[in-house]
This record gives C-alpha cells, sequence and structure tokens, in this order.
DNA sequence: ACTGTAGTTGACCGATCAGTCCAATACCGC
DNA sequence: GCGGTATTGGACTGATCGGTCAACTACAGT
C-alpha cells in the first residue's frame, strides 16, 4: 500500500558510497549528499536512518560492488594471474574520469580517524576481510607455483594491504597512472622474488 | 612593548600538528584545537591567522620535524642503512602510546580529499619532497652496492611512498608493531631483490 | 607612575551542521 | 470513487561551525 519510492535505493546507496569514499565520513555533510542525490532529507531518513547508518549501508554496497572483482580473481588461472586482476581492477578505477573511482571508502575512512567505535570497527572487519582474500590468494599462488615467495602468505597480504592503500595516496597526490602501474610492477615483482628474503628485520612471523 | 605572549607559538603548532594528522583538517574543529592548546580563540588567530594559515604552518612544522631523521639518514654509513632508519622512525612511531604519532598529516590530508587548491598543492608538493628524499636515497644505495635492485631509482621512491601510506592506514586498522615491521622488511626485501625485476607488467612465469 | 602597545578573554555573529515535525501528496487495495 | 498508507517537501530545531568584535589586562619604554 501506499506510494512506491520514486528512487532506487541501490543507485543511491552508490552515489553515496562515491560521495564518502572521496571526502570521507565527517567531510561530507547531508546537504551534499542531498544535491547529489536529488532526493528530499526526509526520503533519506526513511530508507536509511541517520548519517552513521547511511555511511554503514554505504560500506556495505561498496563491498558488494567489489564482488564480481572477487569473483574474477577466483576464476583467474592461477594466484599471480588473480592479484594482477585485482591491482589492474584498483588502477584502472584510478585512470577514470570520474574522480570518485580515486578513492576507497573503507582506507579513507580508517586514516581519517573517525570517533564513533561502531564504524571504526567496521571498517577494521572490512580491512581485515580484504586481507583474508590477499592471503588466500597469495597460498595459492605460492602453492600453485606462480608466485615464489616463500614468505608468510599472511606477511605478504599485510604488505599487499599497504600497497592497496598507499596507492589510493598516491592518486590524490597527482601521480599518473603509469607511475601507480609501475609501483603495481615492483609489488608484485617482490612477490616473484624466490631469494631467501625473509623480513630483515622484526619478528620472524606475524601469529599465524 | 606590550604583553608577552604567555605560550610557545612552536610548542602549540606541534600539537596542533598532531591533530590535524590524528583527525585530519575538516575533521579537527577550532574547538578541539582550543580545547588541546588551552589557549583562547583571539589568542590563536593573532598568532597564526585562520584555520587553514594554522593548517598550512602545522604542515611546515609537521615537515620540520622530520629533519633530524633526514639528517640521520645523510649520515647513514649505506642508502639501505638510511632506508632502514626510515622505516624504524616510521614504525616506531605507531609504537607510541600517544596515537596522534600513528599518523602522517600530510598523507591524512591528501586521502581527505579537501576542496581547497592550495592546501591540495601544499600537501603534494611535500608529498613530492618525500619522494625526493627517497629517490635519492634509493639511487646512492644503488650506487654504494647496498641495494641491488636495478629498476629506476624514481619508480622504487614510487612504492617507497606507497609503503609510507600504506603503512599508516593499517596502523589505523590496528595491526600491531610487529605486523608492520613484517611489511617494511618484506618492502626491504624488495630493494634487495637482484633478479628480473621489468617495471610495469611482469611475465606470467619469470624466465628465472 | 603614566602611556602606548600587544595579548587575552568572552560575548557575539551568520552559516551550516545533523536531525525532527508536520502537512501535503501520490499511490494501492478495495 | 474511497480509505488508508507510505513517500515527499519544507519549515523548523538546537548545536556547532569558523570567524569577528570590543572591553579588559599586562607589560615595556619613558
Amino acid at each position: 500500500m501506499g506510494r512506491e519510492k520514486q528512487f532506487s535505493e541501490a543507485a543511491v546507496l552508490e552515489d553515496v558510497a562515491d560521495l564518502f569514499a572521496l571526502h570521507g565520513y565527517q567531510g561530507t555533510s547531508l546537504a551534499t549528499l542531498l544535491a547529489a542525490t536529488g532526493l528530499g532529507k526526509q526520503s533519506l531518513y526513511n530508507s536509511f536512518g541517520d548519517k552513521r547508518a547511511l555511511y554503514l549501508k554505504s560500506v556495505e554496497c561498496s563491498a558488494a560492488r567489489f564482488q564480481p572483482l572477487e569473483a574474477e580473481m577466483q576464476g583467474a588461472p592461477s594466484g599471480r594471474a588473480a592479484l594482477v586482476a585485482y591491482f589492474d581492477h584498483l588502477v584502472g578505477k584510478c585512470d577514470s574520469d570520474a574522480l570518485a573511482d580515486k578513492s576507497c571508502i573503507v582506507a579513507a575512512g580508517l586514516l581519517e580517524g573517525v570517533d564513533d567505535p561502531l564504524i571504526v570497527e567496521t571498517l577494521r572487519a572490512k580491512w581485515a576481510g580484504l586481507r583474508e582474500l590477499l592471503r588466500d590468494t597469495v597460498e595459492r599462488g605460492q602453492k600453485d607455483g606462480s608466485l615464489r615467495n616463500p614468505a608468510p602468505a599472511a606477511a605478504l597480504a599485510d604488505l599487499l594491504l599497504v600497497v592497496t592503500a598507499g596507492l589510493r595516496v598516491n592518486a590524490r597526490a597527482d601521480f599518473g597512472t603509469a607511475r601507480l602501474q609501475s609501483s603495481v610492477g615492483l609489488a608484485l615483482s617482490m612477490l616473484d622474488n624466490d631469494s631467501l628474503l625473509e623480513a630483515t628485520r622484526g619478528p620472524p612471523e606475524g601469529p599465524h
């Protein structure tokens, strides 16, 4: 019964996620959201709740958008090919005309230093989820022989996480796509490195 | 003539820089600044101007605080040792009790997506300056033989920049110091890698 | 001690913040 | 058509935003 919504919740959520990725949680005002989505304040509150809830939902939306890539990675012929696809996707988005693509809502949110503990915990969980995906992929590459670096997969995944986040910052610093790709290439070559190479300093490895 | 200031501008600027690093430019309100520094609004405006000017000055202050490390790097016995000192400093700060140390005002500011073009340009310039330092250090390491990766120093510096920024994000994600150090170790091992390493895109299976 | 100058304090400003309330509207089932 | 329900737009709230103003205070030079 009643009137039907005159917008697609999913589409709005995607726009919102872009804005949050671009300007962060605190840096995105309701007014900005309203102007970008074109809908009224009450419609937004009816559908998604307050700003916090909207943000959390847009994080989920962002994660959902990531799923096709995840599938592509799992369908890749080797662990290494999966990682190439992953970074291709990452760098490719930085080349997009839409500058919103240059950002990651999770990485931006983590670095932003929000106070809200629920938000922080959610972002950490998403980041940990990505880490698991990367760790599994690295492990797979080590098993299928496409990655010859014998360091613990978890440690390599941590570094790939570092690269993922760092690429975003460099993209903001106006580095061209070519330079981002070069960085990715070097990072991948590290995964290929089969010389001794254990962490030259610090603990032998992290917790298993 | 007149009354003398009852605070040290330099000390205040350091506190302010910590706050900006922690919560970003947009995320740090005047009220927060006032409460943390303990001084009145007008004192702050008299000494530093408006929020934007204060931010820019705190960025400079942050860069100045970096100088001792830069000197240490230049005094290091080798290019590689200089980079070890650099990352030791970086990771060491993440271990600090003060969580403000876990952040970098430049990296945070870049990822934050501020609109102000002067701020963005300033941050980009600082980031580029750090890149030059890293490039020179890598070059030095390649010449003195402490770094065996023959890839272009500029490309390696880009990746070290990526690592620098990414470490900050992982630190926010509550990764322990051990895991950060492990990531640094792997990144350094990449610099030691003397196998193939072509820049952008590696062959599926290296002809090793 | 007087005077001029600089620093400090707190009241105050309009704009914007996130969020609420309510009346008007449009639609579904009947 | 009619009744009920969900959506919508606009007015409105108190809090906070960055920033200004003027009165007050403390000190240096004379």
